[in-house]
DNA sequence: CTGGCTTTCTTTTTT
DNA sequence: AGAAAGCCAG
């Protein structure tokens, strides 16, 4: 057979874009050769543009870009860094595996669900679902003790997620984590069985089993190994230090299996998911798991000023485990960080507003500013000034939108149409029905798991027998609407079936359950247009539980980009700038969360947290918390500043002092 | 067994 | 303050 070679020529910019986008160390490392590499990346250093650059040094050379692995841990980096791609090598850009470990480990489980014991069809189980299914195994494995030291259905079900991505035992997670329950162990083993035999029978996976069956896969088919071995000729894992034993694991044995490829990005100090089993150490350790792996470091800040990175420096510097530091920025000299105290709550939002729109009068778009805070809770006043103020914002932290619980209802209805064993969806809707409770549900989802075909035996004489007969009528018209959105061709055409939803008893059912009615209909109409830019809804069902970081008051605001102010978690604001930034409500039990300090090592986990927030600053930085504060219950008590702010040199800050200037009030009319 | 009422406890951070 | 768990009448 005659062989045709095709030429690649690298795209004629790409050559100069290195050259002239990068610095020379920034260049080394994303040039760096095959084998392990492991690039330490302080804040503002161009880690992203590093990694992206890499992957299309690596195109350019010929790689084809669906033989690069690049994983993430957060939903946000992972888009961040799509995006870039695409700006610089473009549609190839969607060739390259990308995503989060879940997202990854997702698309390869859909190919292999067979060889593990599920269908293709799995669901995936979001964390409510999770406490669901774990409240159902617990009286499966008569856990449901009057006991009251007995583990509760969230500590179990934190135990068991903890253990698996620590890859410790059950035992050894609980001894760590939450020593007085030692003695619950067995209990809580077996109601980690019973909870893996309940997702099985329901054909669904969580969360953790996308990573933990993606190991299996690896582990117990040989060939699926030596597949993915050679199909991922490159493996790039981004902020390294928010990788858990799992990840590393999975990751580390597909490299393994092919040529030995990997590079690792990431910066220690900016470790902030212990509690989601991160481990440092995966970075730290590195150069030790991989004999002759080469070490790159970046610490030219190009973000912050001087100012700014002098105060993350000696914030840091209390630290005492992770690389030794030495960040340089590379601009010229700006604001000291400023401090300020306020009396309470009311007056640091008041504090904030007034500063956000004073900078934006100097010229600053409010997309440029965002206010960080540890705890969701802590926005909410500020949100409340915001709007009064009417100053246009975008939340980033608490629930998300598909976590509604009317978005997640329509959605039982989506996950039960793509798989009809789907447990926690189908108890959703049962229970939705009046006159049904657990008890019921749980007997017409056995009828329905028991037959071959859930959709018919739901529909059965029998099955309306078990129903109460004053809420047959209602029964009967949730029937009647499944087989509505049934014929919809809802696989192809998702949004088709969110309007068939609607157009069902289910507005009826919102009206009567859940106040501002309206409001959540209208947010199930802005879901079918965000459905209908699918064409499957496997594609969409999954995106939303892995991909999609929509939040509540940002889903309803449609497409046309607007100014908004940022308001974010500081776990959200992770690998993201603005040119103004606000740490509010820095006391003592807040920031540091006092639950986070009573744990070992959470000190250190809270200073990097507080480390990531204040980095996150291009130009101006302030600090504020309230002199007092009221616990939501208890009483108002004065407050201690934050532990970050008074352990560093105070000549690195500014304290501010607040003043009162009060306005005559001036009535018109008369 | 369900659903309304009362009591208790909680407030980390995310895939 | 709000949610989840506990309690009890129909």
């Amino acid at each position: 057979m005659r062989k045709i070679t095709l030429k690649h020529t690298p795209p004629a910019g790409l050559a100069r874009q290195l050259a002239e986008d990068l610095n020379p160390s920034q260049r080394e490392a994303a040039t760096a050769p095959d084998g392990y590499n492991l690039i330490l990346a302080g804040p503002g250093s161009g880690k992203t543009r590093v990694i992206t650059y890499r992957v299309a040094w690596l195109i350019a050379r010929g790689v084809p870009a669906e033989s690069i692995l690049l994983v993430t841990f957060t939903r946000r980096a992972a888009r961040e860094m799509v995006g870039r791609l695409g700006g610089l090598v473009g549609h190839e850009a969607g060739r390259v595996w990308a995503g989060t470990f879940h997202h990854v480990g997702n698309r390869l489980l859909r190919k292999s669900a067979r060889e593990l014991g599920f269908e293709p069809n799995f669901t995936i189980l979001d964390s409510e679902d999770q406490a669901d299914l774990i409240r159902l195994a617990m009286d499966d494995a008569e856990l449901t003790s009057k006991d009251k030291l007995a583990p509760k259905p969230s500590q179990v079900q934190h135990l068991i997620s903890f253990a698996v991505n620590t890859r410790k035992t059950l035992e050894d997670a609980i001894a760590e984590t939450a020593g007085d329950l030692i003695e619950w162990a067995d209990h809580v083993r077996r109601v980690a069985d019973a909870y893996a035999a309940r997702k099985r029978a329901a054909n669904c996976m969580d969360y953790d089993d996308l990573l933990v069956l993606w190991l299996k896969l690896l582990d117990e088919h040989p060939a699926r190994l030596a597949e993915q071995g050679k199909m991922f000729r490159h493996i790039l894992v981004d902020e390294m230090q928010d990788t858990n034993a799992l990840q590393i694991e999975v990751v580390e044995k597909v490299a393994a299996a092919g040529p030995g490829n990997l590079t690792a990005v990431g910066d220690d100090a900016q470790s902030i998911y212990r509690f989601r089993g991160a481990d440092y150490d995966n970075i730290l350790k590195f150069p030790d798991r991989h004999a002759g792996s080469r070490i790159f470091r970046l610490d030219v800040n190009y973000r912050s000023t001087p100012q700014i990175v002098a105060l993350t420096q000696a914030s840091i510097a209390r630290n005492r485990s992770g690389f030794p530091k030495a960040l340089i920025s590379a601009r010229g000299d700006g604001l000291k960080p400023t401090v300020v105290a306020t009396a309470d709550v009311y007056e640091e939002a008041a504090l904030v507003c007034q500063q956000i729109l004073e900078t934006r009068d100097r010229g600053v778009p409010l997309a440029e500013m965002a206010v960080l805070y540890r705890n969701h809770y802590d926005s909410v006043v500020l949100q409340g000034e915001l709007l009064a103020r009417n100053i246009p914002y975008n939340v980033r932290s608490g629930i998300r939108f598909f976590e509604q619980a009317h978005i997640k209802d329509v959605l039982a209805f989506l996950r039960v149409v793509l798989n009809p064993r789907d447990e926690a969806s189908w108890r959703r809707l049962l229970l939705l029905l009046p006159g049904i409770g657990p008890a019921k549900a749980g007997a017409v989802y056995r009828r329905l798991a028991a037959s071959g075909d859930p959709f018919s035996a739901v529909a059965a004489a029998e099955t309306m027998a078990t129903v109460p007969p004053k809420s047959r009528g209602l029964f009967a018209a949730f029937v009647n609407d499944l087989n509505l959105i049934r014929v919809t061709d809802p696989e192809n055409r998702p949004a088709a079936a969110i309007q068939a939803v609607l157009a069902g008893g289910y507005p009826g059912t919102v009206r009567q359950r859940y106040d501002k009615a309206d409001n959540r209909i209208k947010d199930v109409e802005q879901f079918a247009v965000l459905a209908a830019k699918y064409e499957s809804l496997e594609r969409l069902v999954a995106d939303l539980m892995l991909a999609g970081d929509l939040y509540g008051v940002d889903a309803a605001g449609g497409d046309e980009p607007q100014d908004l102010l940022v308001l974010s978690s500081v776990h959200q604001a992770k690998g993201l700038e603005w040119s103004s930034v606000f740490v509010v409500r820095l006391v003592d039990d807040g920031f540091p969360n006092r639950r986070a300090v009573d744990e070992p090592g959470g000190e250190e986990e809270e200073r990097r947290i507080f480390y990531v927030a204040v980095s996150r600053a291009k130009d101006e930085l302030m600090l504020t918390y309230p002199s007092t504060v009221s616990r939501g219950y208890g009483p108002t008590t004065f407050s201690t500043p934050s532990r970050f702010i008074t352990e560093v040199d105070p000549a690195l800050l500014d304290r501010a002092e607040l003043e009162h200037e009060f306005d005559v009030l001036e009535i018109d009319g008369g």
